[in-house]
DNA sequence: ATACCACTTGATATAGTATCTCATTACATG
DNA sequence: CATGTAATGAGATACTATATCAAGTGGTAT
């Protein structure tokens, strides 16, 4: 068995276990989001599928967000993008210069996270935080 | 004089300080936001001042992004908020049942955000982080 | 194997947010 | 108060995403 080849969750799998089929559409989007390594944009999966309907990229793209195997984040501009979720519990850093989405996970802000419900009135549901940054190879890129 | 009865900048005057012009459709939209004081949309805006074009609207509210005196925030679902910035450096507390926008300015904050910018690779330029609550009054809201 | 039927799909329309275009209007300076 | 430029409004357009609904398909029980 090849599973431990990979130690990313089978998305496909997930799914499965959500009790949703496995179609050939689903297959060839989850079989592409595994191969982006930086983040990606549903426009960008639906033009690289031209045979899977746009609205069924949309379709498959929310079952991951909901079962949590993908993040939906916002350039600066607020403009949307999606990333595998590769760690449990992380944030994002976004390159605003070549979008490139980086995962963090920083003791600190599970600490502050957990400090800070105190000083917010009423009951934290959820968060949103990211980071915008100019990475390190556009910083070179730069100089160069 | 009457400046110190609104400790709230007079929003025209910064655009004015920036070089723009002062016209009776951005006195209009202004003068309505400084009386919204728990967020609003821009199409919330271009309702209730039908007199006014859209573009407009959404034209002076990017102004008003720009100069800084009001912030753009997304709610749990992505929907885009606008919020008056009333204190320096903020984050925003978002209600997921009323909408109402809250601000906060947490000391742990500013420390996180300092002590983070080793743990990431790259340089820092900007950040968004937004807390999603039930703020106290729905929480009394679902009890009663 | 195969028939069944609910789950899925794709094409299209539609919604929501925001910007662009460009002829017309109006501000503020001289 | 004439002038030039900034600003406006109406409508088109872009972008992200969801709704609709007839047609197709996967998984299950024969």
């Amino acid at each position: 068995m090849n599973v431990s080849l990979n130690s990313r969750p089978d998305l496909m799998a997930v799914l499965e276990d959500q009790g949703y089929r496995t179609t050939a559409p689903r297959r060839a989007i989850i079989d592409l989001l595994e191969r982006k390594e930086e983040g990606f944009t549903a426009e960008e999966i639906s033009e690289e599928l031209p045979t899977v309907g746009r609205a069924t990229v949309y379709r498959t793209i929310k079952l991951l967000l909901k079962a949590g195997v993908i993040c939906k984040l916002a350039m600066m501009d607020g403009a949307p993008k999606y990333s595998l979720s590769r760690i449990e519990h992380h944030h994002h850093t976004v390159c605003i210069r070549c979008g490139n989405v980086g995962e963090f996970r920083a003791a600190t802000v599970e600490r502050l996270l957990r400090a800070i419900a105190d000083d917010i009135p009423g009951e934290i549901v959820g968060h949103r935080m990211e980071f915008y940054v100019t990475c390190d190879r556009c910083l070179v890129g730069v100089s160069a």
